[in-house]
DNA sequence: GTGAAAGCGCTAACAA
DNA sequence: TTGTTAGCGCTTTCAC
């Protein structure tokens, strides 16, 4: 706990390799147009002085900050405490990482903390935000705006559509879907029932379409409501056999979804995949591998949509990008 | 993704509010000192022209920066994708945010992000910084010592027996596991086994040595290692079936671990808690309470060490802090 | 190609 | 109590 010791700065360089402060400043950043000997000896200079440019000043002279924030809409939620968020934390702090920027974090849990939030971005400490697991009339997107911060969104915004200029990045819930049931159909089975998400989630909606997409005509009874947590796997999973007895495949609307159906079907004597068979979605692995049997499911390339997210952000610093929809695949294993 | 228009600074208000710039940072900044009529009409002035502090400058003359960065070595870890991380970044964030502070996240994943690391610290960007899951010989430590930044550890580094001035926030899992034990031996269990965490991560050799302490003249063989993952309590707990089938019961270094311990007794047709009683550690809800039985298992509040870190952090500021070791407690369900 | 000098927006002595 | 002033460390014209 000591205290920090005095920094070194540009001046003090200078001094040192005999040069002015802005030759140390061109070399710092970049040493264009500086003869060759002496970006040498101020890179010299700086090496000995174990130098390292204050970002204070630096920001406040060119009003960049090399910062990008990185806001989590209400981290009661699954979407924090899940894996998947933890990967696109990883992809986006890869990306910004590279390009030398670092990753602010900002968790609110309600009224207040927007109006924080708010004031954050307004006070111009980031470049750019990156945000997630937004609600429905969710007052945040309306004050990002007015904050004037570029934004980009982690999965498709339900207040998006018709609405020009906002860029997300998801994945294809609805051609995942679509591929899942049709493996399912592929197998031969023709009563397949679906666990849906939580319904005010675009992806779970998506998922959803996809299904109905496929499964045009069917029994509407072959639809539960699930929530993407394992019990309402098992809720739904009790709902459907008890409506359906008769059906032969579910897609659940993800893996820890799935997996609560897979024990409710075990628990009922069904085998799987003989009798039912099942697919997820996400390809979460510590999950989809560990149920019994190892779950078929829909992958979907979680880092690189934060990978993604930061570089569409970073980029539209410049030019303004437009949304992204990653595709999925399909992962076979013993469930379907 | 417009450009951001130009922010009123100071001069602006103290024009507007017709006053100096030093009253009107006076009043920013807590207003002592001004006449209550002049602090009302420079709130006034901030008011109407939505002024923010540009942090960049203030932090250029205070050398404070009002942020905390957290450091998590090796994302690729369980630490990282573990909903425990995710916990105690919610205690973290909440903590700081309380006290005005931001969150910058640094992942690292191998020696040149060390490198990174130690330059952004010794940059001067963050007044502290909160740091995780060390390894054994991680440069990290030193680099945060070179780079004089006041830190807090998460979990006891192992390197800091002996040295001063090591502050860190941890679960009392020796004591823990010693509870966990010692209730297995109240319910008149003799042939208590363990399943360890990895052990070059000190809460794992903790919570084996918790289980020494009780059992002191344990068969070794009833020890087996296990590196906190689901896997490897199945692998484990199927080796302690061959090595001691007469085991009567099982303390997991994690409800992970407990998870897959579980799969396999059943698997071999142990009931639980009747031939074998189960402990876990952590009461990771998703997990403890869906497990078949629910586990019963050591407690440690998780998002409490996040915040105890950056409190300790925060107040560390002024006065040295030091360790705190936070208590665990036994959570009874089904499974013991 | 290099240096001198202005100034980013703010705080903190110091004067008044 | 309030204002004046001098920087904080850096980038960036603008001369040379």
């Amino acid at each position: 706990m000591t205290d920090t010791a005095p920094r070194p700065t540009l001046e003090a360089v200078a001094a040192r390799a005999g040069v002015s402060r802005a030759t140390v400043s061109r070399v710092v950043n970049g040493g264009d147009g500086v003869r060759e000997a002496l970006v040498e000896r101020v890179r010299q200079a700086v090496e000995e002085l174990g130098y390292v440019p204050n970002q204070a000043a630096r920001s406040l002279v060119t009003k960049r900050h090399d910062a990008v924030a990185v806001i989590v809409a209400e981290p009661e939620s699954r979407v924090f405490a899940d894996p998947f968020f933890a990967r696109q934390l990883r992809g986006i702090s890869k990306e910004l990482t590279a390009h030398d920027n670092q990753l602010v974090l900002l968790l609110t849990e309600g009224r207040d903390d927007h109006t924080r939030v708010g004031r954050y971005l307004a006070g111009g400490h980031v470049d750019g935000a990156l945000v997630f697991s937004l609600h429905l009339n969710d007052p945040l997107p309306e004050l990002i705006q007015r904050a004037g911060v570029p934004t980009v969104f982690g999965g498709r915004p339900d207040w998006s559509r018709g609405r020009d200029g906002v860029v997300y990045v998801d994945s294809d819930n609805r051609g995942g879907a679509r591929d899942a049931v049709r493996h399912l159909l592929g197998l031969g089975r023709t009563r397949v029932a679906h666990i849906t998400g939580p319904l005010d989630q675009t992806s779970a909606v998506d998922r959803l379409d996809g299904y109905r997409d496929v499964m045009v005509d069917a029994d509407p009874r072959l639809v539960a409501e699930g929530d993407f947590t394992a019990g309402s796997g098992e809720r739904a999973m009790r709902e459907l056999l008890a409506r359906c007895p008769g059906l032969d495949a579910v897609f659940a609307a993800n893996d820890l979804t799935a997996a609560g159906a897979l024990r409710v079907l075990r628990e009922h004597g069904r085998r799987v995949p003989d009798d039912v068979a099942v697919v997820g979605f996400d390809d979460m692995l510590p999950v989809a591998e560990q149920t019994e049997p190892p779950l078929t499911t829909v992958r979907q390339d979680i880092e690189e949509m934060g990978r993604l997210m930061a570089r569409l952000l970073l980029r539209g610093l410049d030019r303004a990008p437009s949304s992204v929809i990653l595709p999925t695949t399909l992962v076979r294993r013993a469930s379907a």
